[in-house]
DNA sequence: AGTTATGATTATTT
DNA sequence: AAATAATCATAACT
């Protein structure tokens, strides 16, 4: 049943070719009765010219028997390459699109934003509870961290759900569009590169749809994260244990307070501000950058006013002092306790005086 | 309400 | 790249 309308493909072109010799199989045929074929191609013509003078039956029948000519797939290719060089090739060319700088920006973004990238579910709910039993402060800005999660979630969700539709609306289209196109190659000449190429047209068309689809999604991301930002500076303060280590720390490396990427893992650790696993506090913000935020306070205001810190300097100065004492006391009773600390740096050292002043 | 303390952010420096 | 200095915004205190 397909054979039928195959023939008037090879036919509705052949008033241009007058040439003989267009990739015609059967040479040695043409080359004993030149005069043949343009007799034949006059024939053609007008059967098909005759076509839509007859009933249908009669029409199919010949169309049928037209198919069935000889010379139809050779007529048929070289049809389609004449038109690709007349039409296609003319706008065709243009068309190695490099991949778009921008869409590539949008989906870093979302790919970092956690949008796109691979689910990430059950770990914030085992976080927001590991950080909850470990930190001294249970109830804190994690409610507000939860409620930016789910708006994330929720906005994950709407762009999953709606690429896919995109997606699936496209080649749905594409499918459709590729059959009709598969369908009427049997009526018209339509090379497979054609084909492709409208394919590709499609699918350039769609994802310019998913582009929007993008940026809105990027947009309400930023929004969001705007707002989340603002919420982290609803800062909490560390609690008391925390800045007690950290102090600690501080005012025994008085002459060089600069602690390495490790000491401030160590301290990060020390200070019950890290969960094993996680390297995020409620806020978002990595428990090493929040060491390193505390010890550049610190610095600055310690050096600012060195007096106003005097108090806690010596307070810390006796605590390590003591707790140096206790360590090589129990260690072995023998040995000379070292003082901790000396003033090295730009930094002086803590003046201990009996009496907790300066 | 006004003030201070403090964690985080930003701009600048080194 | 990391430290500093200035600044912001809020917690905590008076």
């Amino acid at each position: 049943m397909d054979d039928q309308t195959r023939m008037l493909t090879g036919l509705t072109g052949l008033g241009g070719l007058s040439q003989p010799d267009v990739g015609d199989p059967d040479s040695v045929r043409k080359q004993q009765s030149l005069g043949q074929p343009q007799q034949d191609i006059g024939d053609i013509l007008q059967q098909i010219m005759a076509i839509t003078d007859e009933s249908l039956d009669e029409a199919q029948a010949r169309k049928h028997a037209l198919n069935c000519h000889r010379m139809k797939p050779a007529l048929f290719s070289v049809l389609c390459e004449i038109k690709e060089k007349t039409v296609l090739s003319i706008r065709g060319v243009q068309e190695e699109d490099p991949p778009d700088p921008q869409i590539m920006r949008l989906d870093n973004m979302l790919l970092a934003e956690g949008v796109s990238g691979p689910e990430k579910g059950g770990g914030s709910a085992a976080a927001a509870a590991a950080a909850a039993a470990a930190g001294g402060s249970p109830t804190d800005s994690s409610i507000e961290h939860s409620d930016y999660r789910a708006k994330l979630a929720q906005i994950r969700q709407i762009y999953h759900s709606e690429l896919e539709k995109y997606e699936q609306a496209c080649s749905e289209f594409t499918n459709h569009v590729m059959n009709l196109l598969r369908e009427q190659s049997r009526t018209r000449p339509i090379s497979p590169k054609e084909i492709e190429r409208m394919v590709a047209i499609i699918h350039r068309k769609f994802s310019s749809i998913q582009m929007q689809l993008k940026q809105s999604t990027c947009e309400a991301v930023m929004i969001l994260r705007s707002r989340f930002l603002d919420a982290r500076r609803k800062r909490r303060n560390f609690n008391k244990q925390a800045t007690e280590v950290l102090n600690e720390y501080f005012y025994s490396h008085l002459s060089n307070p600069y602690p390495s990427e490790e000491a401030k893992e160590e301290l990060a650790k020390k200070c019950g501000i890290t969960v094993p696993g996680v390297h995020t506090n409620t806020l978002g913000i990595t428990h090493l950058t929040s060491v390193s935020n505390w010890f550049g306070n610190k610095r600055i205001r310690y050096k600012k006013n060195i007096g106003k810190f005097q108090e806690e300097a010596n307070l810390y100065a006796v605590k390590t002092a003591v707790d140096a004492a206790n360590v090589s006391a129990q260690a072995s009773q023998a040995n000379s306790p070292a003082t901790p600390n000396s003033g090295i740096s730009g930094y002086p050292a803590p003046c201990y005086t009996p009496d907790g002043r300066l």
